[in-house]
RNA sequence: GGGCCCGUAGUCUAGCGGCUAUGACGUCGCCUUUACACGGCGAAGGUCACCGGUUCGAUUCCGGUCGGGCCCACCA
């Protein structure tokens, strides 16, 4: 270990640069590959999508799974704990149009991606420092970027085990289309948006069999513009005309073409006129008739959010600029009975705020509607940290429409493996020629055939759902006997619905089995006043603020007071006792080791006083709660531990009691708690502070290692029961004694001629069987010539007589 | 519509069948004591949302009411 000198001040910003840089250059996190698999623990680390910063969202989840690792790291285990990036995908597109001002729609596609390519390449590094700062404990040797040429060989490696597997499908389906973004989208990925729009109260003809059949009836739309779109009219069986209706053909206005009336409950009598017409597709509920109904299909919506040849005179327009012609046509023709403005929610897409349309295209799917009980039992087999996260997950699951659409039209991704001959067939790379781009590459055998390339390429999710199948393809050999499943996943709960679940779903197909055992959910980083943080709102608050205005122990020691699962307001104020923690261990720290120093030969004395043991036994019980609280992860409720025993028992009266005796009495005997408590307190605020304790560490020879964060922390089992109370009765009689002195305006060291404590009887005794060694330390501690006791009830310090 | 979480001093929170309800920030007062004034010691501040029930005893458990938040579904 290499020893430094104690400086006057804590000098956060050059030490923490300087502790930085030092783990990295000595590999202190460096993972190595113990021989027994129960000693590793393995952390399925969220890769972060590169967009410039760092987020203060990120700062707290990843400082708090940070707390665990290091912890972990702290019990002996080897820490296989990876850190990669998540770059491909429409997030990084957008970024990369937004940095540049381009549009990948516009580009060349293969200068486009070199684009993306370039950019993210320029970011990473600084982008990747942002966790660096902050401690993230990772190693940064076993670093992965979903876009490299490793990683996309691992996922189309996989893609190829689901189409082994029968477990991926490419067909034509109703799918969920973002016009602006011009790619299908999954069902997670959709927002709600409330808008206000126009509710239309359109007239039908009913084609008339005979005399007493009803002329018309009204529906009500809000999108008018699918009109040639429709397929159906529903009626609700208890309206009025169901019967009358039911089994008539309505005709279409404008169109002019015949649809059937069908009797379902799912069209509701409080919505619009209890009537409604079925289009394919203008919601959800449409797919649903088309499906149970066997509805013919008729799209009318192209891909560019134009109308197409269907839509007759309306081709071409917009579909906004159709609504609006539409209308004015109904107005004209008097079929337009009534207009009305209503709140509507809307599903829109998450990433751009578009609303989405439902075409009919071929891609890409992931089975997943049939594996729903598998996926239920999978969510039981592993625990969840808050445990009602679970729910999410079950709600979901239980929940699912659609199977997983995997394939984008998009560019900067993974490209399937995959290319179409001219009769159509399917023809998959094989393992052995991976990664292949189809659009450069042609298969095996294939070289002089005519192929047409897959263009689409996959949503970055399945990609990210195989982070512990690539750590363990990259970084641990393949070796998924041995890894696998991993100990943790931590995560934020707004991607329980994607990451979580689609991670799940890779690992049962792929490996047959959970991929972690343990789940960690963090929550969200409120503004001060508890709402969401937003650019719009102008109260998004920059962790590299944070950490430039304080430090990067303070800024997790904030974190830390967060528990996992809970949505918190961001407080400076938690920042701020983080910053003051750090500077008192510091300061502690300092102390207790200038009176360590040269006094190694005491380290093995075993004459405790009733004061060491009392506070050895406090630390034993500090250091068994604290170890409880972190196997059940929940890293602030250990903080609170190790909080405790520093500010009251440690600094305010253990270093307190013992100051007469290092600098009056020389006690021989003492150095040996002291050393031991030092040591255990900087221990246990590693994990939540580690770069104050690793610079308190290098002031003293505590152990041969080269960074506390390779110490192991010992467990004591000291339990004096006797020595604890009274320790405990001191404590509270000191507690008074400088109430009086507070009171009578003294300060602590002032000489007090007599004090006259009131005491139950029980305390008397336990005084009693000690009673010198008692007297001689409260008279010391408080500077006090007289003591005489009263056992009656009442406060404890009857009267004070102050010099 | 279904599900989940939460209501504790001015603010943020801990606790969760039984001592005087935890700590921090803020407020006020005192103390320049040789680790720290980036400090120390104290004080004030609470119907533990409300109403019932279980219990010898409820902030804690159960039911309801009101309020806040989140997830999912629906959304013509």
């Amino acid at each position: 270990m290499e020893k430094i000198d104690i400086p006057k001040r804590y000098d956060v910003k050059s030490r923490e640069k300087y502790w930085k840089e030092f783990w990295e250059k000595k590999q202190i996190y460096k993972y190595e590959k113990p021989k027994d698999k129960s000693k590793v623990f393995k952390i399925d680390t969220p890769p972060p999508t590169v967009s410039g910063k760092m987020h203060v969202g990120h700062s707290y989840s990843y400082s708090q799974m940070d707390f665990i690792a290091r912890y972990k790291r702290m019990k002996g285990y080897s820490l296989f704990y990876p850190f990669g990036t998540d770059d491909n995908g429409l997030a990084t597109e957008r970024l990369v149009e937004k940095i540049n001002n381009v549009k990948g729609t516009n580009m060349e596609r293969h200068e486009f991606i070199e684009l993306c390519r370039k950019t993210v390449d320029n970011l990473r590094e600084e982008f990747v420092d942002d966790w660096k700062k902050i401690g993230v404990s990772a190693d940064y040797n076993m670093f992965y970027s979903t876009i490299n040429e490793d990683v996309i060989k691992i996922s189309q490696k996989y893609f190829l085990d689901l189409v082994k597997k029968d477990r991926v499908y490419r067909k034509e389906n109703p799918t969920l289309y973002c016009p602006n973004c011009k790619t299908a989208i999954a069902q997670v990925e959709l927002e709600d948006l409330e808008r206000e729009s126009k509710m239309n109260y359109i007239e039908f003809k009913v084609k008339k069999e005979n005399e007493n059949d009803v002329d018309s009836f009204i529906i009500g739309t809000t999108r008018p513009e699918l009109l040639s779109s429709c397929v159906a009219v529903f009626i609700n069986p208890e309206h009025e005309l169901a019967n009358k209706l039911e089994g008539k053909k309505a005709i279409v206005p404008i169109f002019n073409f015949e649809v059937p009336i069908i009797k379902d409950e799912g069209a509701l009598l409080d919505k619009g006129t209890g009537i409604v017409m079925c289009c394919t597709f203008g919601d959800q509920k449409d797919i649903e008739w088309y499906k149970q109904y066997n509805l013919p299909l008729k799209i009318s919506i192209k891909e560019d959010g134009t109308l197409n040849e269907n839509a007759g005179k309306y081709e071409g327009l917009k579909i906004k600029e159709a609504r609006e012609k539409i209308l004015e046509d109904l107005k004209e023709k008097n079929i337009l009975k009534k207009q009305e403005t209503v709140k509507q929610v809307v599903n829109v897409h998450e990433r751009c705020s578009t609303e989405i349309e439902i075409l009919h295209s071929k891609q890409w799917f992931i089975k997943v509607l049939d594996m729903k009980e598998e996926l239920l039992e999978a969510g039981n087999k592993f625990k969840w940290h808050p445990e009602h996260m679970k729910n999410r997950y079950d709600n979901w699951v239980k929940s699912l429409k659609w199977d997983w659409c995997i394939s984008r039209q998009r560019f900067f991704g993974v490209p399937f493996p995959v290319w179409y001959d001219e009769e159509g067939n399917v023809i998959f790379a094989s393992e052995e020629e991976l990664p292949v781009d189809p659009l450069k590459d042609k298969p095996k055998g294939y070289e002089d055939k005519n192929l047409i390339p897959e263009k689409d390429v996959m949503d970055t999710w399945a990609t990210s759902s195989l982070t512990p199948i690539i750590a363990t393809e990259l970084f641990g050999n393949s070796d998924f006997d041995f890894y696998y499943p991993f100990d943790l996943r931590p995560q934020a709960h707004d991607i329980i619905s994607f990451w979580l679940f689609n991670t799940v779903v890779r690992s049962l197909i792929h490996k047959n089995t959970i991929p972690w055992n343990n789940v960690t959910i963090s929550g969200w980083v409120l503004d001060p006043k508890g709402r969401k943080m937003s650019k719009s709102k102008g109260n998004v608050i920059n962790p590299q603020d944070v950490i430039e205005k304080y430090s990067s122990d303070a800024l997790r020691y904030a974190a830390s007071i967060v528990k996992l699962g809970d949505d918190a307001p961001f407080q400076e104020k938690d920042v701020q006792t983080g910053y003051k923690t750090a500077n008192k261990i510091f300061n502690a720290v300092k102390f207790s080791i200038n009176f360590l120093e040269g006094k190694e030969k005491y380290l093995e004395n075993k004459e405790e006083n009733f004061i060491d043991k009392w506070i050895l036994t406090k630390l034993s019980k500090t250091i068994k709660n604290y170890n409880e609280s972190f196997e059940k992860y929940n890293y602030s409720e250990a903080r609170r531990k190790i909080d405790e025993f520093f500010w009251k028992y440690y600094t305010d009266n253990y270093i307190e009691f013992s100051k007469h005796r290092l600098y009056n009495d020389k006690d021989e005997n003492m150095y040996s708690t002291l050393f031991k408590t030092t040591k255990s307190v900087i221990q246990l605020y590693a994990p939540f502070m580690p770069f104050v304790t690793e610079e308190v560490y290098h002031y003293y020879n505590f152990d041969s290692e080269e960074s506390i964060h390779k110490t192991i922390i010992e467990d004591y089992n000291y339990n004096y029961e006797y020595e604890e109370k009274l320790g405990d009765l001191l404590m509270d009689i000191i507690v008074e004694v400088r109430k009086k002195k507070t009171q009578n305006q003294k300060s602590m060291k002032a000489k007090v001629e007599s004090i006259k404590i009131r005491l139950k009887e029980e305390e008397l005794k336990l005084i009693e069987e000690k009673k010198e060694e008692f007297e001689l330390e409260l008279k010391n501690i408080m500077n006090i010539q007289h003591i005489e006791y009263t056992i009656e009830e009442g406060e404890r310090i009857k009267e004070i007589k102050i010099e």
